[in-house]
DNA sequence: GAATTGATTTGACGCTGTTCATTAAACGGT
DNA sequence: ACCGTTTAATGAACAGCGTCAAATCAATTC
């Protein structure tokens, strides 16, 4: 009948698009320099084309939030997918997440902030974050297994134990809370290995009481 | 010569009462609510009253956060002031650490969110976050002391360990990662014990191995 | 009372997110 | 080849934001 609908691949291209800008700008500049506008002009668009593809800006970000995950999600499977054994990969996993969080601070704020005005999350954004903590249920499963290790709580809770602590290590550091900076280096293996030991009873590097 | 300037009280006392309104919008509405000219509204004044007390807006949300870390300090303060000993003192800070985070979540917000715009931040704010902090560091170094537990790292390396974890757990529940809900109260325990099974050698409920 | 000095307010600017009326473009039917 | 329809994209407009400059007001000294 007439002008056809955008089709579902040029839909998402264009979106992937409005989301790079988007990405580009928060990386520069921070929040601040990534308004509805500039994410447009970046775009090469007027300033209200991205409301065909969005429902409205805390929408656009909330994509750049999955994106986020998704982008923590291949990390965390790259690392673990070099590592010999699952004991290895969860060592991987947690030197990984936490080289990430320092490299790309900004990308990593996405993970951990939501806007204010909406208190709930979408189910692809729930989804995003299941899947990339699911790196680590996974590799600690693999660890019970193959018996290299004995996990004393479920797999679920073992995950979400490592993944408080990486997040609040990496937490600390952003928060200025490390006024030494070098403290970071000594800190990562203290807590990995305390929580590792407090959660195993069979472990790498045992407490070893004499 | 001329009208007087204000006295250091008056000069507190507004600034006071700005940081009041501001407290109150932020908790109410979050950061959308919390608008410079919304907040001298509430204080009443003009809009740019606020401009004599503070450089920025974000310098008044810097105060801001040093008063949530005040309020998080006098909080674990009174925590630890209940215990019989160092040892449960700890237990008690994990639990009103947590407490806390889940009571006031935007509260808790400001401790760990930072203007993009300002990367550095105030020696005034820096202070705040290390007295809190310290709170713990204290604890753990009576605990120390008393013989009661002996820890394997620094007090200082120790205290970031347990902030770490505690930041980590309020997270996970603040990003919607515990789905079921419930699954916090099993999971605060598991990781303090396991921080803390990990960090000392003499412990309150040890590995038993056998 | 007049002058002066600093606190406060008023008015304005550019920018923001968002909505709405308008224009432009791409197709089907005749 | 044209028209009518449907949809994407635009431009203009709005209220609200943070911020700055000029104007106003109040309090003190001469």
């Amino acid at each position: 009948m007439a002008r056809p609908a955008l089709s579902g691949e040029q839909l998402a291209a264009t979106r992937a698009q409005l989301l790079d800008a988007a990405q580009e700008l928060f990386e520069e500049g921070g929040l601040d320099a990534m308004s509805f506008r500039a994410i447009a002009q970046r775009a090469g668009c007027s300033h209200t084309k991205p409301y065909s593809y969005f429902d409205d800006k805390s929408d656009l970000v909330d994509h750049l939030r999955i994106r986020a995950y998704r982008w923590l999600e291949e990390l965390l499977e790259e690392a673990a997918s070099l590592a010999a054994d699952p004991l290895d990969a969860l060592d991987r996993l947690a030197s990984a997440y936490v080289d990430a969080g320092l490299a790309r601070p900004r990308m990593y704020e996405l993970l951990y902030t939501s806007d204010g005005s909406s208190p709930e999350t979408s189910p692809e954004l729930l989804a995003a974050k299941l899947d990339s903590i699911g790196v680590c249920e996974r590799v600690i499963r693999e660890i019970d297994e193959s018996g290299l290790a004995t996990f004393t709580a479920d797999p679920t809770t073992s995950a979400h134990v490592f993944w408080a602590a990486a997040h609040g290590l990496v937490s600390l550091h952003h928060g200025g809370f490390l006024v030494v900076g070098r403290r970071l280096d000594q800190l990562m293996p203290t807590l990995f290995a305390g929580v590792t030991t407090g959660l195993t009873t069979t472990l790498p590097a045992g407490p070893k009481e004499d």
